[in-house]
DNA sequence: CATGAAAGTCATCACGA
DNA sequence: TCGTGATGACTTTCATG
């Protein structure tokens, strides 16, 4: 990880299907030294995925909200967040600290949608409570911060 | 918005970095008239961005964390949402009912810099307080669910 | 690790249906 | 909107510094 590579990511965070023959011109090396780096770095696992950005209002979903899920603690707990993490609607699932909680992050189209969608999630085994926060405008949404040296 | 371009969507959406061509195979049609489906896409605002998804502990960012920013109401509620959009820690931020608040994505290196960061926040205008919970275990991180036909 | 050459593949455009 | 065909650019591999 050198500032090529450095260089690389950054350049791939923001645009993912920029030709390997620009990114090299921009990086100014000879394509296929820049191609062995971009295999190097996926297969490290450094770079995990590529995705298209789809606006969520383009396709139906105009409400976004975050849910805590307050689970009952013990052995079934993983399973519980595992349940969570399947529906579709749930775009991420983080285990927290504090009382045995996941918060989940939602895409719905709608109120009635949230509501459905909430009222599902109540009725998975494990789940005692949730606790949503709806979200009025979104300032900022992005995956990754500038990605900077690590030696 | 047919079912050729929900399919496209859905490609894209998990492999941002697939070929033209393979693309136009894949959706059984020619890869002219595939490019032009994807172009109005991108023209429409449908298609974002494509971005590559980079591992953050790779990265040195092992944190994560979910803040609540408690804000004073009032004129310059807006001009602080930007003002924490702006720092690059915060990966998200989102202006929340209830009481004129903040959500916050963050992504930090450990607890100390989770504690410089919010050291930061809280000294910007208007901040009242914060109120952050820390991420155990991601189970679930995605931007997008399957893009269904939307009429 | 990087380069440069070579072969196959692809992006892109004009045109006709 | 779609498919065809042409062309220049690109991807990918490999032999070699």
């Amino acid at each position: 990880m050198d500032a090529v590579d450095t260089h690389i990511l950054n350049i791939l965070r923001d645009n993912a299907r920029i030709s390997n023959a620009e990114l090299a011109r921009t990086v100014g090396m000879a394509p296929s030294a820049v191609l062995e780096r971009v295999r190097k770095l996926e297969r490290k696992g450094v770079i995990e995925r590529y995705e298209a950005r789809i606006n969520p209002k383009e396709v139906g979903l105009s409400l976004t909200a975050f849910t805590f899920v307050h689970v009952e603690e013990g052995v079934g707990t993983l399973d519980t967040g595992q349940k969570l993490a399947a529906l579709p609607e749930v775009l991420e699932a983080h285990y927290t600290a504090g009382s045995a909680s996941y918060l989940l992050k939602l895409r719905v189209s709608d109120t009635e949608g949230l509501a459905q969608l909430l009222q599902r999630i109540g009725r998975i085994e494990g789940v005692r409570d949730t606790n949503s926060t709806i979200v009025l405008r979104t300032l900022k949404e992005t995956s990754a911060p500038a990605v900077v040296e690590t030696p």
